[in-house]
DNA sequence: TTAATTGGGTACCATTTTAGTCCTGTATAA
DNA sequence: TTATACAGGACTAAAATGGTACCCAATTAA
């Protein structure tokens, strides 16, 4: 499936829903209920993505989160990133070597300029345009010739 | 990590090793040798690609497996949903609108042109390249346009 | 026709990952 | 000072994944 986890898939729903509303602070229960998850789960989420700088979170009274930078500068990778780790294929992408398989592999090189193309097309997608309820129609096209997955040929 | 599973890791490989030698049949034992991976694991996914369509299988003395078609109408996007089904990011973007969370949700759209965009990726980087050794340079830019990611504005 | 070879299918188990919950602590504003 | 709301971590339950074993089916050559 090459799927998204269920928590990743939250966090964007939720980035989207702050971003909706950004000049208001939004506690954690209000997301929850806006987007009708439990309460402790987006709450696992919504620390996530402050401790990897998408939000900054008040405490106390009229607490609550906010985007930490506009949504044109939140990546769609960003988000990813901050729930799973690095966007990566496989293992040997995002490790040095430590594939002990390398030498009978072959595909490994390959597997990372794919990576690296997904990768760039997740950067190319950003929080505004997945919040906006109109079809993306971001200039795809653009990042992706600076991909042309021969960039590891340099 | 939006990461591939292993298996599909493995069948990555293994059909690089068959694209090869694409002449000759290979039994499973060869392959695992050749890999260096356990023999049930390998022949686990072969199954799942001979009932992919990407090979071909022959029983008894002298027989193994074969490609079904070159290396160059197999494509990575072929490989991953014979071990993994389709490729999407998300739950949503294959069954028909099953999730109850479609109200509050707002970001399900986007996300399937995202998966689109991915799943197009794939499609064009096939196993005659990933099989060979040098750096892909393949025509990734093509296809890509094609995506634009407003597609799904018809 | 029979024996050896090789893939096919299924079921099972162990491990890991994921998801979800809860508890306790800390900061803030009224 | 008290109610609110986030921070951090531990814990548990559930699911997916990976790996193995076993027995069956097909093919070929002697």
């Amino acid at each position: 499936m090459l799927k998204l986890s269920r928590l990743t898939d939250y966090a964007a729903v939720v980035m989207a829903q702050i971003a909706r509303h950004h000049q208001a602070s939004h506690t954690a229960a209000d997301l929850a209920e806006a987007v009708q998850l439990p309460h402790p789960t987006v709450s696992k989420t919504l620390k996530m993505l402050v401790k990897a700088g998408l939000l900054e979170s008040q405490r106390g009274v009229q607490g609550g989160y906010r985007l930490a930078r506009p949504a044109s500068q939140i990546t769609a990778a960003d988000i990813i990133s901050a729930i799973e780790g690095p966007v990566a294929m496989t293992e040997c992408s995002q490790a040095e070597g430590e594939c002990e398989l390398a030498a009978t592999c072959g595909v490994a090189d390959n597997w990372q300029r794919v990576s690296l193309a997904i990768r760039t097309l997740l950067e190319s997608v950003t929080l505004a345009h997945l919040a906006d309820t109109a079809p993306i129609k971001l200039p795809v096209q653009l990042p992706i010739q600076s991909i042309s997955l021969s960039a590891a040929s340099a």
